[in-house]
DNA sequence: ACTAAATAGGATATAATTGTCCGATTTAGG
DNA sequence: CCTAAATCGGACAATTATATCCTATTTAGT
């Protein structure tokens, strides 16, 4: 569904955000440790993350990863996802054919429409301070 | 979604389900060129698909590739997918995390159960014959 | 000023996917 | 029997995704 990047990214803003509502700031080592992720490839995703003004970043002795926290609640998974796959998931034929539209439908559109629009909307209905919670709540799960 | 591999698999199925359906027995250069994929790789697809049982292949002059009649109705989507992509659309978490189950979800866990479903179940229920006559009456494509 | 800890970023390595090429084999027809 | 047309299958090539490594830069604390 998404590319491994895409799912480190998700977890590695999942677990900063859970951090920051808690306001500690978390280092690269901690998160990839935490998410069980590679460290270097977490490093150049949290890069991504931090030029899409999706987390913040702070150099230097002290520093580390955190999401301001007025901005855990209006963050939505589509903008981690979006930022890092880009929007193929929801655009684009499920047959791969570029000209694929309600004119010129494949034999599958329509039916993928729908579970497109059902994806989209789960990512843009959930904000990372639901996700955060779960985590706090111990509902949810991110390792292993 | 899918891998190219798996989209061009769905693609030549169809286009040799809705000849046989005439009738006509296709080649592999016919297919490439009316699903518009690359000949040598949609080759290796089909003896994939071959060796699965989902076409019949015919080799030497006047050879090609064709679905068994009766078969057409029944073949669906999902054993194609199955064949040449597996099931790891089906299976699997999203964030992909190893042990993510009911038990210890993810924190979008069931949010996708449904997604992944409503996938499932649409490829389970779409048959090569509903395909191929989409493309027959002229309601859907195969190129472009 | 120095040091240690941290991110930034470029270069490189590995693995998986996608794609090509070519010789072997099969088969219908002349 | 020969030829042309076709699939089969193995080897190879190119591209993309994943992952690692190293150096530079920044920063807090001493």
């Amino acid at each position: 569904m998404f590319s491994k990047a895409c799912e480190y990214g998700i977890r590695s803003a999942t677990y900063i955000a859970l951090n920051s509502l808690e306001g500690r700031r978390v280092s690269l080592k901690e998160i990839a440790k935490e998410i069980d992720s590679p460290v270097a490839f977490t490093a150049k995703i949290l890069q991504l993350l931090s030029k899409n003004n999706i987390v913040d970043s702070v150099k230097g002795a002290y520093g580390g990863f955190d999401i301001n926290r007025t901005k855990i609640d209006k963050l939505m998974l589509s903008e981690i996802v979006n930022a890092i796959d880009g929007d193929k998931i929801y655009v684009g034929c499920g047959l791969g054919l570029k000209e694929c539209n309600a004119d010129k439908p494949c034999p599958v559109h329509e039916k993928f429409v729908g579970i497109r629009n059902d994806l989209r909307k789960m990512l843009e209905n959930t904000s990372l301070y639901e996700m955060a919670t779960g985590l706090e709540m111990g509902l949810t799960y991110l390792k292993r």
